[in-house]
DNA sequence: CTACGAAATCAAGTCAACTTGAGGTCAAAC
DNA sequence: GTTTGACCTCAAGTTGACTTGATTTCGTAG
């Protein structure tokens, strides 16, 4: 099995290597050997890698990730928790098409200040009532 | 038409006093009118409020935001702009979904190390190809 | 009219997620 | 064998979004 070069994972992975190494403090993701000083990673580390971009866009904290996913791939977490958590992110993913869709309708609607319009009324009402939801 | 006080709107929109002098040292919000010392707020400013907890929620910055809706309403962007923004947003949420269906793969699959598993290989693929499209 | 509590200002502190800088090490090419 | 460039560690700095604390100013209930 080939093993990489932290420079290599970070160009393979578009992140900073000192982004890597912070992320290994967290003990996020982890080297498989050392070559004298030098990191040396297996090639997974890239789909670990993905995964945590992933949760990081999807809005969680690096230490909520780690929670989530340790290094070698068990998830940390009861069953119950993670069901919680996809279905919350399910809902997120609903309000973010609200947002979209109002940021469309303020692109082609006339009305000079938005909370004026009735359409843009209707759709912030729907996102409000989203979030009081979500608490 | 009745004027709210900052107590008030802190109450009434969840956030804490700081939060809202922070969000009108941005440049977010304003008072119509001042007591004293003390900042009046027209009712509409809650709007104005869910509409920033809104943008928040999706990922932006409170300076995106300013410049995405100014305390009068009116989109300081040009058209184009926002639809390429709403269409972000839009794949910001199907990736959001991939990510809940791979937590709740995760609660189910026996499989100890979840980079072993087939199912979670294919949907860790479809979001890193998701995530590439969105570079 | 005075006392109380809610507001105000302004500077400084906090937290997450990194980045930067200084100073040192080492694998590999020449 | 030496130079070079990528890597190392550790401490300190940065940014965004607020919060906290100290001190001062008012509007209103008693």
């Amino acid at each position: 099995m080939k093993l990489l070069d932290i420079g290599e994972v970070a160009e393979a992975s578009g992140l900073r290597v000192s982004a890597l190494r912070y992320y290994e403090d967290k003990g996020l993701i982890e080297a498989l050997d050392r070559k004298g000083l030098r990191r040396q990673y297996g090639p997974d580390v890239l789909q670990q890698l993905a995964l945590i971009a992933l949760g990081r866009r999807a809005g969680f904290s690096l230490d909520e990730i780690g929670r989530m996913f340790r290094p070698g791939g068990a998830p940390a977490v009861p069953r119950e928790d993670l069901h919680a958590k996809a279905e919350a992110m399910r809902e997120q993913a609903r309000q973010l098409d609200t947002l979209a869709q109002m940021l469309s309708h303020v692109a082609e609607c006339p009305e000079p200040n938005h909370l004026d319009c009735a359409r843009f009324q209707q759709l912030l009402k729907l996102a409000a009532r989203a979030q009081r939801r979500a608490r």
